[in-house]
DNA sequence: ACCCCTATGTCAAAATCCTGACATGGAAGA
DNA sequence: TCTTCCATGTCAGGATTTTGACATAGGGGT
């Protein structure tokens, strides 16, 4: 149960759980399990509403570009495509006339579900924007883009 | 490749890309892409190195407090250690006269190999640290936690 | 026209992780 | 003491994800 708060810490930095990586990993993991358990209320997995998501903004896209907007590989995406397809929450054509990219796009029954999963997600959104004192969202941003690009992601 | 740059967001809050929980997966990604190619050269998973790192740290620490450490489940943590201990990394009594979790322990190879990769993952998190402004290092941290803590992290 | 390079979709196999379940050891309270 | 509860380790099964590989479509340069 402790195993965050180690007794005696020699100095901050020699700590792993100090490290931004340790921490970054806490938050992510702590925001996937959230989202994990608000989801499967709605019946969807973490990786299929952010597909849900993507189409609504971006109707078309295809599967590897959702791959690359989610950091999965095409091939873990193409098997999240054909699961909402078998759920007939999206819409894919079997074939296409130029190039070799088949666009998605979300089905009435897609968007609905989307929308009834959407507020679930947004107040756990909502919770973490309201743990931080205000104004400091956006340089948290900005600083979570410049690890990522620096990293080279 | 534009995934990330949509043309014309109406407002900021109305992307998905501009959300926090997205920022944060997308910084986590890259940070575990990253350690995950860093790694590999040192025959070493990212679960694998963080059990080092922990065990280095904190000697004796069970299984079950090893998986809580890592944000992963105590079976995922079971496999982890089985194949260091396979590998001779880490070693394990089979039985304990007190209790029911058995500590681990970092062998002389384990040390070893936590210290050979231990540079390449620090450089990594310099990287990281370097990408942020000066003195909004311990800001990021406590901001962090502070989602975490708010989701039940 | 031809070749090369990139991107895309897909298949197959393996690795990883999780859910569900069970048995055991220890602590706390009736 | 006995009973109840919690934590731990482990097994079995399935779901998810990744690595590796292959074939195809299009653009660019020769």
């Amino acid at each position: 149960m402790e195993d965050r708060t180690p007794v005696a810490p020699p100095h901050p930095a020699d700590d792993v759980t100090e490290h931004v990586g340790y921490r970054l990993k806490r938050a992510a993991a702590a925001l996937r399990g959230a989202m994990d358990k608000a989801l499967r209320e709605h019946g969807l997995t973490v990786p299929q509403y952010a597909c849900l998501e993507l189409l609504d903004e971006r109707p078309g896209l295809s599967n590897a570009e959702l791959a690359r907007s989610t950091f999965v590989t095409r091939q873990s995406m193409n098997v999240v495509l054909r699961g909402l397809q078998e759920a007939d929450l999206i819409s894919r054509p079997a074939t296409t006339d130029h190039g070799r990219a088949l666009p998605a796009h979300l089905t009435e029954r897609g968007s609905e579900r989307l929308h009834a999963a959407r507020s679930a997600v947004y107040a756990i959104e909502r919770t973490m924007v309201d743990a931080l004192p205000q104004r400091r969202l956006a340089a948290l941003l900005a600083d979570l883009d410049r690890m990522a690009e620096a990293l080279g992601g």
